[in-house]
This record gives C-alpha cells, sequence and structure tokens, in this order.
RNA sequence: GGGCACGUAGCUCAAUUGGAUAGAGCGUUGGCCUCCGGAGCCAGAGGUUGUGGGUUCGAGUCCCACCGUGCCCA
C-alpha cells in the first residue's frame, strides 16, 4: 500500500510540478481521526521550496489521483500532513490473504538466504542456568525466530570456555565435596562455588567410584565430572524452555588450532601492538579507541579480548552475513575492543550486531536477592519455570524492551501466575477454537466454509465496525515482523498481538457468530479462523503454545 | 574516579526510531452474563515523561549539565 501511494504521489508531485528533495515515508497516525496512513513530506520539503507545507501538501492533493476502490479519502490536515482512509473493502481483503497463506502468514523473504549466526547464553557450564540467563536464553531464541520469519538462514551457537580458571575452581570444588563424603574435614574456601549441585556431582562420583579418586588431581576427572553433569543440566533447562542450539563453540579449541596466534600475529603484522610492562598491548588509540588495552597479560595468559576476536575472525571466515551477539550489560565495556580490533584487521563490523540486556533484578519477600553463581544465592531458571510455566517464563522476559532494568517480584509471579498476560493471548486463541467447535455442532462446519482452497463465503458480507477493525488489525502482522527484525525487538509482536487480542474480544462481545443466518455466519467464521492463524503464527515465533483450550 | 546503559500513572512496562490529544496490564471506582468460553467487555479516576537548559515547524525520543539506579573498568 505504501508502495502503491508512493507512486501515486510521485506523479501529482510531476503533475503540481514541484520537485521536492526528501523521501516520501508513510506511518500510521495513532488517532484514528487521522486516517489509516499519513505522510509528512510536505513539512518536510517546504523550506526547500519556499512554501508553508499546508501549501505544498493542498498543491499534491488537488491533482492526486487513487483507486476508490483502496482509498475512501485523502486530506490535507494539521500543519501540512496528507492522511488517506482506506476502505472497508481494503481492509477485508486481508482475511483472504491470511487464509491464503496459513501458517505462512507473516513470513518474508526480505532477508531470503541470508548466513545469519546468532550467538547467545554463552554461560559457562559452572552451575546451573540463572534467571539472568533466561532472559538472555529467551531473547536470543526469539530473535532468531523473527530473523527465520524473514528469511535469514539462522544458526543458534553457544560459545562457552572450559579451561579457565572458573572450571579450576570448579573441579576443585568438586573435589573438595567429594572429599568431604570421604569423611576428611575439608576447609571449604569462600571464593569456591558453595552451591548443592556441587555435592550432587560430588556423590554421584562416590556412587561410581568409592573413594579411589581421592588422588585424582582437580582439573582432571572432577572437571570433567562437573562440566558433563552442568551442561546436561543448563541443556534440559533450555529444552524445557523450547530452546536447541546448532553448535556448541568450545573457546578452547581456538588455542588448539592455532587461531589465538594468528591473531596476535596480524595484530603485529598491523603495528597494532607493543609491549609494556611485561604484557602485551592492543593499540587501540591508534584506531580510534580510547585507550590502549592489554591482550596478554605478563602471565602469558591472554585476556578475554582475544579469543573473542578469533572467535568473531571464525564467524566471517564460516560465511556469515550477519552476526547478532547477544551479551548481558557486564559485557558492556568490552565489545568496542573487540570491534575496534577486527576493523583495524580489516574485517567489516557492520556485519556485527551487539544487543545488550540489561539484568534481571530478582524480588523475593520484599527484598532484592543478590544474585552470584559462585556463592549460590540465586534462582535457578528451573525453579521459575515450575513456577510459573514456560509460557509465561518467555512471555514476560519478551514482553519488554532489553534495554530496561527488569524488576521480577517472584511472589507476585507465583501468585499472579493465572493473571499473567500471557493468557489474555491464549484465552483468545482458544475461545475461537471454541467457537470453531460449536459451528461445528450447529451444521455450520468449518469445511463448508473453506474446503481445500476453495472459499465458500462472502467477505463483502461483514460491515461492522468491529469486524473491519479486526480485519484490518490482522493485515498489519507482516510489516510487525518486519519491523521486529529490523529492530531486533521481539517486544513488538507482543504488542501486537494483544491488539489483535483485543480487537478479537470486541468483536467477539459485540457479534454472534454461529447465527442461523449461514451466509454470515460463514464469514464470520473465516474471520475467526483468520484471527486464530494470526494469533498462532505470533505464538510460534514467541516460543509459546497455541491452546485448544485452557 | 572513568566508561556504558536506564529514569514515563501507585506498581510492571509501551509509545510506529523526530510527529498531531503520551498509551496498556496489574491495582483502584462504577457498570455488563436469556445468548458461541466472564481467564471476557464497557466507562471513570490516576502524568510538569527525574531536574534545568539547548537544537526546530514539532522533543518522552536528539545535544549539554546536574540528580538517581544498574553494570563494567582500575
Amino acid at each position: 500500500m505504501k508502495e502503491y501511494l508512493r507512486t501515486r504521489i510521485l506523479s501529482a508531485l510531476e503533475k503540481a510540478g514541484l520537485v521536492v528533495p526528501v523521501e516520501i515515508s508513510f506511518e500510521k497516525p495513532k488517532a484514528e481521526s487521522h486516517g489509516d496512513l499519513s505522510t509528512n513530506f510536505a513539512l518536510l520539503a517546504a523550506k526547500e521550496l519556499k512554501m508553508k507545507p499546508r501549501d505544498v501538501a493542498m498543491k499534491v492533493v488537488a491533482v492526486l489521483e487513487t483507486d476508490p476502490d483502496l482509498v475512501e479519502k485523502t486530506e490535507v490536515a494539521g500543519p501540512g500532513f496528507i492522511n488517506f482512509k482506506f476502505t472497508d473493502k481494503y481492509f477485508l481483503s486481508f482475511v483472504d490473504r491470511v487464509l491464503d497463506a496459513g501458517e505462512n502468514f507473516g513470513r518474508s523473504a526480505a532477508a531470503a538466504g541470508k548466513k545469519t549466526q546468532v550467538e547467545f547464553v554463552s554461560a559457562n557450564p559452572t552451575g546451573p542456568l540463572t534467571v539472568g540467563h533466561g532472559r538472555n536464553a529467551v531473547f536470543g531464541d526469539t530473535v532468531a525466530n523473527i530473523l527465520q520469519w524473514t528469511g535469514h538462514d539462522v544458526t543458534r551457537e553457544y560459545y562457552f570456555n572450559n579451561a579457565g580458571r572458573q572450571m579450576r575452581v570448579l573441579g576443585n570444588s568438586v573435589k573438595l565435596r567429594y572429599l568431604e563424603i570421604l569423611g576428611e574435614k575439608v576447609d571449604f574456601p569462600e571464593d569456591h562455588y558453595q552451591g548443592n549441585y556441587i555435592r550432587d556431582i560430588a556423590q554421584h562420583l562416590f556412587d561410581e567410584h568409592g573413594s579411589s579418586l581421592a588422588g585424582e588431581p582437580p582439573e582432571g576427572v572432577f572437571k570433567d565430572r562437573a562440566e558433563q553433569e552442568i551442561f546436561e543440566d543448563i541443556k534440559q533447562s533450555l529444552g524445557r524452555l523450547g530452546i536447541k542450539f546448532d553448535v556448541f563453540y568450545n573457546e578452547n579449541s581456538l588455542y588448539e588450532t592455532g587461531k589465538i596466534k594468528e591473531v596476535i600475529a596480524a595484530l603485529d603484522l598491523a603495528g597494532l601492538t607493543y609491549e609494556k610492562d611485561g604484557a602485551k598491548w592492543f593499540k587501540a588509540t591508534a584506531a580510534g579507541g580510547e585507550q590502549d588495552k592489554v591482550i596478554v597479560k605478563s602471565t602469558g595468559e591472554p585476556t578475554y579480548r582475544l579469543p573473542d576476536i578469533a572467535y568473531h575472525i571464525e564467524k566471517f571466515r564460516r560465511g556469515f552475513e550477519l552476526v547478532v551477539d547477544i551479551f548481558g550489560s557486564d559485557h558492556i565495556a568490552t565489545y568496542p575492543d573487540v570491534l575496534l580490533a577486527l576493523k583495524s584487521l580489516g574485517h567489516d563490523t557492520e556485519k556485527i550486531k551487539v544487543l545488550i540486556h540489561q539484568f534481571v533484578t530478582i524480588f523475593q519477600n520484599g527484598e532484592v536477592v543478590k544474585m552470584s553463581t559462585r556463592k549460590a544465592n540465586f534462582i535457578t531458571l528451573d525453579e521459575l519455570i515450575d513456577w510459573v510455566g514456560a509460557d509465561a517464563v518467555r512471555f514476560f522476559f519478551l514482553m519488554r524492551n532489553i534495554g530496561t532494568h527488569l524488576n521480577f517480584d517472584i511472589d507476585l509471579a507465583k501468585k499472579q501466575s493465572e493473571e499473567n498476560p500471557v493468557f489474555y493471548l491464549q484465552y483468545a486463541h482458544a475461545r475461537i477454537a471454541s467457537i470453531l467447535r460449536f459451528a461445528e455442532e450447529e451444521g455450520v462446519p468449518l469445511s463448508e466454509v473453506i474446503s481445500g482452497g476453495k472459499k465458500n463465503f462472502d467477505i463483502a458480507l461483514l460491515k461492522e465496525k468491529e469486524e473491519i477493525e479486526l480485519s484490518k488489525t490482522l493485515g498489519n502482522f507482516p510489516e510487525v515482523v518486519d519491523a521486529a527484525a529490523s529492530t531486533f525487538e521481539p517486544h513488538r509482536i507482543i504488542n501486537y498481538l494483544q491488539e489483535v487480542a483485543e480487537a478479537f474480544h470486541r468483536f467477539y462481545h459485540v457479534h454472534r457468530v454461529v447465527i442461523p443466518e449461514k451466509d454470515l455466519a460463514a464469514s464470520r467464521l473465516a474471520l475467526c479462523l483468520a484471527t486464530k492463524t494470526v494469533l498462532a503464527n505470533g505464538f510460534k515465533i514467541l516460543g509459546i503454545s497455541a491452546p485448544e483450550r485452557m
């Protein structure tokens, strides 16, 4: 529609003899009285043309020709907006489109075949996933879904490190608990992992091997077993939310294959490094950065920046045309250095999209729960799922913009689990399913309304404003998906589905669907089915279920 | 101390990326089931968008300073 109006306006401009040096863009006005689409180009162009904005608009509208089947009214309003109001016929045509496309309605080929990687979660296997990881996981998975709906060829990837200091501490934590089980008195250090899961792992080792492992080093069987069990646990938690990764990428492999050394060599060659105080520094200032950064400590151990750089080079080498990184706000200061290094090594950092989400603050009993994996003072993702269910967990994390600090009151979430907004949406879906069942019983089966590709209803019978409004809302779905993809903002889909559910409930409340007038009943059933389809498609993207009954 | 985010109704959050009268849910006040699912619908109250400047036809949105919160770095 926007394209259509753009071409009509361009030809009107030509007729009016006006040359407008601005792009003609459209938006949906907030107020209904301002029509269905609005353009502000007259305001933008007025200065150049040395005319009043309103005069520019009037001049264009005077010679503008549009199809009366599509556009009902065109008017100049306010300081010089041109508002278009569309016909009911146009809005009702969406029902057909939805039914034709079915479960593919909303998909587009906007980025067809674009090789894309979404890296998320990427928590090291030192403990169960927490609520904070949950936000990352759900958001990442949903962004991946949205990108797939716009045609991207998506790889979901989990990056982890099983070789660092953290993991050595983990292995030692398990060993100490193991020795405890053997009856030894151990002094468990404060900086070790305190969680009960460590004891469980130690117990498993004891059950299988008795006391025979007492002489093993912590970084051997203890660390390996911990890594294995914790990873299983993490995968299971993710699985409960419907999240599956295509690739688990081990940071250690970057060392083993020499990629780290290659990066150092490349930076050396580019003259971007120097030695100082026994450490190797990256000359970030030479590449436009604020200050130089250490990449290899005096101990010979690289800082996190080096493997991150190497990893991203690998991403490019693997052919990804779009790389999406999803981090918690604790990474906020680290990625600029990585991007800078990549850029100065000649890589196109425009292909990298870094999405930073703020942390989740947990309230319990009216108090902030400070979370630390090491201190075992955290609420796990599993516990959260147990309390409120997978659908609500996903929905809750998705309904707000990631830039916002999110307060999650556990008591409230438990108490109000039945009043969670997710139910409002699912209820609309279940209600429609129920209507369709009822229609079947009453002798207006759906198979008669739509059989195969044939549609035995006349959509023009729908004349009530709630019907038009609903159909109109359904038609917005594809552009909402596109907008969510280009901004990487899943919450747009939730806001939209909220509108759909509202429009449906309003329609339902005022008009009966299953009525003696079979023709009208058929048309309304078609509208219901189209609504159900849009809701279900939206749920699919969000990763929540579309219940037939609740 | 420095860097990066975020401050919107009592609470949790939106706001079409600079547009017209800042909107939802929860809570609150008052209505609505002869009838396809009341987990619903309708109406009301609730705001100096943290504060103060600036940019322009137009600012919650962009710029500067300050206040507050979170994260990171030394």
